[in-house]
DNA sequence: TGCCGCCTACTTACACTGTATGTTTGCGAA
DNA sequence: TTCGCAAACATACAGTGTAAGTAGGCGGCA
């Protein structure tokens, strides 16, 4: 048995995000129990701890994992304060559908700066339409909160999917508030 | 170095209900990731193989104890239908800020038995109220996730809380949908 | 009373985890 | 060209969940 030669040390242009992406793409295929420091590392072609120059941690990444599938929902844009509102809970409904390891993560962890754009942008939206600030911050992490929950509880067994309705009642009442 | 002498094997009346309730203790005190069969086990003057005596395995385990702490807030009662509910989704609430750990717990597990029996008696107060099956299936849905994306969002950093100002639009929806 | 068999607890072992620490080396800046 | 830093590798360790096998207390039956 000989010593295995050492690897060659070449830069592999490993970045947060390539890590953050490939994570994800790991996921999604096995199941968030699947993403190890190690399995992760190989997949990008890499030893574990090479991760560790980009990324704090396995908590670290987790967080990073989770912002991005937030992220990837995109924030409320600037038609009627309505229908921007409702798309943007959807919008949040569905990337966490397709990727339903992140929900768990999500309560987990404080959250990351995609999130807090969301709220952010939603917020204003909220303000715009007529409420002041401590309502527009009640009801958007009431809207933030329905689409998580569903998220977590996996909604669409009913009928009337439940976070449709939550967010429909919700809405009528904001409605009826602002003036 | 002589052999360690061999442990007796008394009986010590373990229990799914006494590892159940010794977890949740050890997870409030140290967190979430300080339960390990090892650590849980030893505080139970037992070895870690005992527990799968009485429990499927850590996953198992974990839902036993976030099915345990929803079923600490008990189900709505007999009473005026709004106040049973509005007092049963805080008291979900409430159980998740006693529990914090729990909450990614119950959005990566599917429901134990308590939580569908809470679901239940929430469906059947609202039924009661005068709604459809239909719509007191995703009125349920909604007021859960409200209470569980609250829990998991930390809320109460606002000025009205998020749930109750969530929950009061939602039940008010509901009055005028009952009739 | 004696004995048998099951259930519970223990023991050992294994593959795998996250990451602290230390070493090497490619590459951009001076 | 040389120097220094950042990025990659290598090694190591304590801790994880749990499969598989073993031993002994206790209830039920003769």
């Amino acid at each position: 048995m000989t010593d295995a030669p050492p690897k060659p040390r070449r830069r592999k242009g490993l970045t947060r995000a390539r890590i953050l992406a490939e994570a994800v793409t790991l996921a999604d295929a096995e199941g968030i129990g699947a993403v190890s420091m190690r399995k992760l590392a190989a997949r990008l072609g890499v030893e574990a701890m090479s991760l560790y120059n980009h990324v704090g941690g396995k908590d670290d990444l987790a967080a990073g994992m989770a912002d991005l599938v937030v992220g990837s929902a995109g924030t409320p844009g600037d038609g009627p304060w309505r229908d921007e509102v409702h798309t943007a809970a959807h919008a949040i409904r569905t990337a966490l559908a397709r990727h339903p390891w992140a929900v768990p993560l999500l309560a987990a962890m404080p959250p990351g700066p995609r999130r807090l754009a969301h709220a952010e942008a939603t917020r204003a939206r909220l303000a715009e339409a007529g409420l002041d600030a401590a309502t527009a911050a009640s009801a958007q992490e009431a809207i933030e909160a329905l689409a998580i929950g569903c998220a977590a509880m996996g909604d669409g067994g009913t009928e009337l999917d439940g976070l449709e309705f939550g967010l429909g009642l919700i809405l009528e009442g904001l409605e009826r508030l602002r003036s």
